[in-house]
DNA sequence: CTGAAAGCGCTAACAC
DNA sequence: GTGTTAGCGCTTTCAG
């Protein structure tokens, strides 16, 4: 592997002036500058990046922890970041954490230890060693939920109005006895969905009842859980808010199980739109997300704390949007 | 930032020692280890990754470099490829090269750079750069698709044998004008689906029809107007085979707006089982690839390659399996 | 505008 | 079993 020095020889020059001419830096004489790439070029020479990161104490380097791959909302993130970040010159390299404390935590250490630019996160609830992250100074900024007590750069979603909004939606159409199938407590989004959903209800003066609400992980399995044991009870709810795509999915399951079309007979909402929602029979209604959008201000937020940390941090709340279809409505009525 | 020096004057030792301590490498005095220990942790003392890169000449890291994140099929593969990379102390980059040959080169370049030990990816058609990787000894494992032209250790699922296997399903079903919608040429999955569909036409002496076959990238929209073109001919095909699930997203769309049932009016059957696919009506038969497998056993022969890169190269080749649902079901006759 | 040289933080000979 | 020290490859003063 050709370094520096094999460079600086080949073009007859010094070490300092092929650095110079590879990064555009200071001026160099152009006819040197031509002699230093010509010779990079011939050697086939590679920059080695820790050599580089050590001596600049920093790597262009952007790190995406977020908590679950399988995620298309995350997925969506992701290419939000990239598309941002590519642009300036920063890779960005996706961490998963899965909804996981430790996991976390070891791609925190990583993050520190590769000495990266800055982070983005959607933090686990008790976002473990993000300490370790802000006394250290590195930018960080926060995506989905914000972090647990510490102020921060954060893109949200109003994800409380819009989980309103949706059941008001179902109030509309009828519905009488909605129940809400979300998160576990203390993610916030999961906690803001569940608040959304009691603010509607509480606004049209119905009685909101524990009995109508599940809280699970943001899993397929648990929400079909959930969901068979909701229908399973003396009063079973007539509507449901469900709080993720992977959920949905549970939940439509368990429907199809109990022979309960939705819709007709169980008005169904579901957070994320995903390309399936417009296949399933019939098609889901959903809140849309505006996922990529995400990642491009949380990839400008941190490019910017990047370039002056002394910034004060900001929350942006961007907006969703019910794309309504036949799940959540009820149909003729016989 | 505290350094491997501070560590050592607060623990009154050499840096050698606290090197040699924090990595548990030849014996030290355990009283001067935990004395070193404390001094870490009081210290909040965190390696400087570049600069141990720099001097070990290679990171505890992987790259992989997938075609597409927002695809199932490959975030499987990296939940495979990081369960195991993890367990033995490496790190994973998940790299979204997108299906796009400039930005699959970039990360080339950054995995070179940074010295990571080893790539796992799904190259693209022309796979560019992928010499630099091997002329410079990287280890480096192909998945899902071989590297072009150049030998290297590949994991591949028999995707000729499961497509035509599918195809005389349908045969069997009793459809009689099958179709194919499948991805860009040169790509290998593409052409083997494809190959796979033609060798079930030929063992039953049925006409191959280049009019029931398109090819379109590996995406929703172009298989929808792929669909759409199949269906308006005179003499439409009677079932599909589709390359994968986002293509069969696009496929089911166009069956619907056609107002054709898929089984009754037209069988489909799609690569990749995706969560959704029991949703939709009918529910879907697929060709269910074994992802999170494919990512197990490409990190295990990538970490066998690291430990030793005189092995030979060698390919292996998972099976694949139908799981059929009422998709492929012509149902009762009238 | 260019070169010499220091040094980023760590590990691994090598010497004791 | 421990310390001393060279040096990984690069960028960046500092002189000239």
């Amino acid at each position: 592997m050709a370094t520096i020095s094999d460079v600086a020889s080949l073009a007859g020059v010094s070490t300092a002036t092929v650095s110079r001419a590879l990064n555009g830096k200071s001026t160099v004489d152009p006819e040197l500058a031509a002699r230093v790439l010509a010779a990079a070029r011939e050697l086939g020479y590679q920059p080695n990046g820790p050599a580089r990161n050590l001596r600049r104490q920093e790597a262009a380097v952007i790190a995406l922890i977020i908590s679950d791959v399988e995620n298309p909302f995350f997925t969506a993130i992701a290419r939000g970041v990239e598309d941002v970040a590519h642009a300036v010159g920063y890779s960005v390299v996706l961490c998963n954490a899965d909804e996981n404390a430790d996991k976390e935590r070891r791609y925190v250490d990583v993050a520190i230890q590769e000495r990266v630019a800055g982070v983005i996160m959607s933090p686990t609830p008790t976002a473990t060693n993000v300490d370790l992250l802000i006394n250290r100074g590195t930018p960080l900024v926060a995506v989905d939920r914000p972090l647990p007590e510490r102020p921060s750069d954060t893109v949200l979603v109003d994800t409380r109005l819009a989980a309103r909004e949706a059941t008001e939606h179902l109030m509309t159409q009828g519905y009488q006895r909605i129940g809400c199938v979300t998160g576990p407590s203390g993610v916030r989004t999961a906690d803001d969905r569940l608040a959304g959903y009691r603010d509607a209800l509480r606004a049209a003066r119905m009685k909101s009842s524990p009995r109508l609400v599940r809280r699970t992980e943001f899993k397929a399995a648990g929400a079909n859980r959930a969901a068979q044991d909701l229908l399973a009870q003396p009063e079973p709810p007539d509507a449901l808010l469900v709080a993720n795509s992977a959920m949905a999915i549970g939940v439509l399951a368990a429907l199809n199980e109990a022979s309960r079309r939705p819709g007709r007979d169980v008005g169904v909402v579901a957070f994320d739109d995903v390309p399936w929602a417009e296949l399933v029979d019939p098609p889901l209604t959903v809140v849309a997300q505006p996922a990529y959008e995400i990642g491009t201000v949380a990839a400008q937020l941190l490019l910017a704390r990047i370039a002056d940390n002394t910034r004060a941090a900001t929350t942006t709340t961007l907006g969703a949007r019910l794309i309504e279809r036949e799940s959540s409505h009820r149909g003729d009525l016989p």
